[in-house]
DNA sequence: AACATTCATTCCACGATGTGGAATAGATAC
DNA sequence: GTATCTATTCCACATCGTGGAATGAATGTT
């Protein structure tokens, strides 16, 4: 076999699934329409393929080709995603409980949404002060620790490009605000394999996250959070590694 | 070619996509974690062969096998789903302005999102006195046209599933909460090609809707809707048709 | 504890299925 | 009207997925 500069395929996968899936998920990434031709730009694949797979795909909804044969995300798409975020959510609940009663603190669960972070799971902190963060909010990437955590999971060239998009807003003080910056919290994020928010989302809130999934394969991120002087940065040691500990249960493998 | 008794595929489609379809829409229906046995029940596709797929898809990060060898729906369902809405919401403005114009009431497009039914883009009439619904907002399915129009685009047996998830809430006295007689409702929606909301989901709120989407692949429903003494039911009949010419439009071909 | 049973996973020879280059039709720009 | 895109169709080929059967793992039963 020759080897696909662009698009190589994991070992043990059906090849015409796994290029659809690249197709959906290039139409994702884009924000407009989509001609075959540029997807062939995007994918790699050959034209005739690039057809008959969104063929394929259109015939169940999961895009939809529009009156000048540009196609987009179509409505089954979104049905899916919903059943998603509640398997999820449920099946994450005992591990984010496993959390809370480590930490005292609260646990989430959070995915990538197109360019947004989603809480899809939360157990709260036993604590009457607690922070934050309702199940189903959309908070932006760069300023939160799950955020730092997916977006350090994925190529980053493609975490440039969602930042691109959604911009660096300062939510506080603390949020970091320059790109370089940011790329430069991204490697730490790689490299030590958990991140940190220091009230950069919410004045007083301090956040540790830990990736969900192989590197490379980030799903989702787990999170615990609380008031920053109770919930300080000594404890964060200890904490990380049993995070991940419990992130692998999650994942298992 | 041997028929297959369930889920015999589309002409021009490829086969494995098209099961890896399945076998993800089988798991969206299910709520709890599925083992490949029941898999090979629901989808009628060999053992082998489901395994395979999921192998697929579980890579992807589109589902996610448990310790138990159970799989469901995997984090990556949920990326697509903002920009499946964003990509809806954005090619059917124009559509349902045009609607607006026509009728001078409220033009929503809706669809299916889980057991909810999710208003995904709006366009509001010219009057001052107009009615609820704000895009993103989720309501039960059996009390809205939107709501009928999609369950009655659906095999019976599934639509059937969902009202037994969601229960048939009383919203107001008009508010059909009998299932037989909610099925008979579906039947009546299915022969006429539309369905109505007689205030039965807000006292004073009328509605009508039409399906997106081929009998039997409705993707999405478009409605306009407004106060029941104004949008009376003489005037249905020319704007029902008006609207699945819409329909047809926004589907396109 | 040994057995029976159910279920997930691996294997592999076969050929149906998907592939992709090239030809055609259609759209858009010039 | 011509040129230049782009989308779509076609088809001979062989790759790729298929699925039945075997293995292995796990759970339940006496």
């Amino acid at each position: 076999m020759v080897d696909a500069p662009a698009g190589s395929r994991a070992a043990g996968s059906v090849q015409s699934v796994d290029r659809s899936l690249d197709l959906l998920e290039a139409l994702a990434q884009e924000e407009k329409p989509v001609g075959v031709a540029e997807l062939v730009e995007l994918t790699g694949l050959p034209q005739g393929t690039v057809h008959r797979l969104l063929q394929s795909l259109n015939q169940r909804g999961y895009v939809r080709r529009d009156a000048s044969r540009k196609y987009s995300l179509g409505a089954s798409a979104v049905r899916l995603a919903d059943a998603a975020q509640r398997s999820l959510a449920r099946s994450a609940r005992p591990h984010l409980a496993e959390l809370v009663e480590l930490s005292g603190e609260t646990a989430n669960l959070a995915v990538l949404e197109g360019d947004d972070v989603v809480y899809v799971a939360q157990v709260p902190s036993p604590h009457t002060l607690r922070m934050f963060a309702e199940v189903g909010r959309h908070v932006p990437p760069h300023s939160t620790a799950v955020g730092k955590v997916l977006l350090a999971g994925m190529p980053r060239e493609r975490a440039l490009a969602v930042l691109r998009r959604t911009g660096l807003a300062p939510r506080t003080p603390s949020t970091i605000t320059d790109l370089d910056e940011f790329a430069t919290e991204l490697d730490l994020v790689v490299v030590q394999g958990w991140a940190a928010d220091e009230e950069e989302q919410e004045a007083g809130v301090r956040c540790v996250a830990v990736p969900v999934g192989a590197p490379g394969a980030v799903v989702a991120a787990l999170s615990l959070s609380g008031p920053a002087d109770r919930f300080a940065g000594g404890r964060t040691d200890g904490l990380v590694a049993q995070m991940q500990r419990v992130a692998r249960a999650f994942a298992d493998a």
